[in-house]
DNA sequence: TATGAATGAGCGTTCATTCAT
DNA sequence: CATGAATGAACGCTCATTCAT
């Protein structure tokens, strides 16, 4: 998929002076870590308990505290691994003599968003449906990662309309049908349907076209 | 609140013969109902205890499992209420020679819903925010929900397009764009925002507004 | 035992309006505190478990949590009952031209504390020789008390030092040793011999000859 | 501090014929021994994890084992280290022509006891406050070394009896009120006051003073 | 000898549900 | 009908101990 970023941490051994007792600790973590993002996206945080995670990684209760803090930091760093990635692509528009067409700008923006919400199925799942509810503080995060989305995108309409690019509207209503518009789609794509069998490509395409003739001139 | 209908169940008591005692076991029902459905918009479903419960209805443990078969059913029986009477407001749209126009048949819709989403904020919340990952039948139920009026809005759209009102394109993925938009935008508005100082109108409008610009020839 | 108080609070149900279940509830209660008392008593209080309590007290693991807070909560009721009854034991010594001989008012006391402390030979264990090392607040809620009844032998001392009852010496050092002496006699006689063939007033008698020969003129 | 001997055990590798391994080995132990002494001295034997130990001692987990069968063995270790070194400085009172006074040899003896809690402060707090509770073996452990420096006094209250230093009294109750006094006294300035702020020579004239005039004629 | 990752029994606590009164 | 005391399975988490390297 183009553009997409992987999520796991990129680490400070790449020197090759990497200790096999840490390539090991890093490659069991991200074995808990991957059986975690599966059964935190099929069942949920809550219904998800300690017990259903150290099961599936087949490993001891106490090794589980090794390697992850509590129930709650494993859940946190699997999803702001999506949410930062998620956040690096999104792009603000930029305007200008030698800036890309605004329309390819977006264009590509929600390109980048597609592949790394397809290659990351499993906590789209989570972060589109299952991470609300679980706390106050967890609520929050979410609140401001999509309030730091949806200010991105009424800045850019702000922009399109001072250059005559945007029709007259509410932004803040326009942007969250935008946001709604995304979210839902990918949601569906990738979470209720067999997001192997999506037409990635054209799903964006369509999307772009709605979202676009929604709020250009 | 115009068109509205009562989330209540109507029940079959109406005849006349209702007996003072099943009348009397009805408005103890709805008002732990009532109790229910602010806690539960407040707190979400896990956070909310049967303690909480039955200590805001002023009711003792037993009586309500006297009334209600688990926290579970209760839920469950306060968002059926909220999806049924959001289902009613959604009306196919008609064609032929003496229906009114599509694009007002559409405008109705979503005015109707807006309303009634407004007048059960609290359910509201729950619904947009907190109903998913309770657990898998439950999710399963949301999807259908979401499932039904999406293929309302594609049969909307097909036809639509049968009379050349709606442009070429997916329908599959401009209703899902669709009813993103519209879940988006109730949930900032009614869940993130202060509810009553919306102006529900005018996001209504606008809502529409980019809509149809966005499936519209 | 004489001027012994009960340790059970008596409450105020004494208006002969009890309900039944109010009593049902707090002899219920009793029993649990009552079992408690003997495996605190004898495997002190990190050696015992809630599955120990329940288990002796023959309740559901809820159950407890129905009477108690806590463990820590069930183990402080246990010694704050007997640290106020046994402050209420220690008396100030009066001096005055009609208050009784500084002697026999020293001998009351530590009769009241002998007999209390018989009465709640269990307890007595605990506070003797439990209780440190549980947590930072209980530590210093011991060592307040401690520190309470030490404060008042200094007094003592001074008072009889000025009516020259009290031969020269440094209060403080003298005030310990006689607390020393006291906690050390009773953990002795009551926690490691069998109280049962104790003769506590020779024991009281003999403690307090050795105690006023060691600080009288 | 006089007659106050060291609480490392001597073995019987003084021959010269010790391996550097061994003596390397016993180094190391020594140097567990010693954090772990004031780790258990300031936060108590259930407050105290391995990993406290090991992170203090900066040696792995694993080699803690290697060098101690046990958390409750160690803190075993450390305690018969203190109560060994103590029992050898009580002496029986000695009776007899060129036997020096008892008076002298008690005081000798009180005043060797105070310099070795003061030398050993830390175990001391150990000893007088935390060590109770831990488990039933320990408490007989404690109790039988309590039990015989009683019996030591006992024993020397009964040789003053015989030769009428003693005045006529119950030598177990004073004995116990002897034992008391001291353990009371000590605890409260070695472990509640600053020890090094405590006029220890002051302290011991003046309990040995308070317990003398207590039993003799 | 030294390591530290792995273990799992056990902890205190919660809470939806039941049932005798 | 109404009650609320009683239940016990299940929870997230800790930590002394083991053992392969």
């Amino acid at each position: 998929m183009v553009n997409s970023t992987p999520m796991v941490p990129v680490g400070n051994e790449l020197d090759g002076r990497v200790s096999r007792a840490r390539r090991l600790r890093e490659s069991r973590r991200a074995a808990v870590l991957k059986v975690a993002r599966q059964i935190f996206s099929r069942k949920g945080y809550h219904a998800t308990s300690i017990h259903d995670l150290i099961e599936s990684a087949d490993i001891a209760r106490g090794t589980f505290y090794l390697y992850f803090e509590s129930k709650r930091a494993i859940f946190d760093e699997l999803l702001d691994g999506l949410v930062t990635t998620l956040q690096a692509q999104v792009r603000r528009i930029e305007v200008g003599p030698d800036a890309p067409a605004p329309v390819d700008q977006l264009n590509a923006t929600v390109d980048r968003v597609l592949a790394t919400l397809f290659d990351n199925r499993e906590m789209a799942r989570i972060l589109l449906r299952e991470a609300v509810g679980i706390d106050t503080d967890f609520d929050r995060k979410l609140s401001d990662f999509y309030g730091r989305i949806d200010a991105m995108i009424v800045s850019a309409l702000n922009t399109g309309r001072q250059i005559g690019l945007v029709r007259p509207c509410d932004p803040q209503v326009v942007a969250r049908s935008i946001l709604g518009s995304i979210k839902e789609v990918v949601q569906w794509a990738f979470v209720e349907q067999d997001p192997m069998h999506t037409d990635i490509k054209h799903m964006g395409r369509e999307m772009i076209a709605y979202i676009l003739r929604g709020c250009l001139t």
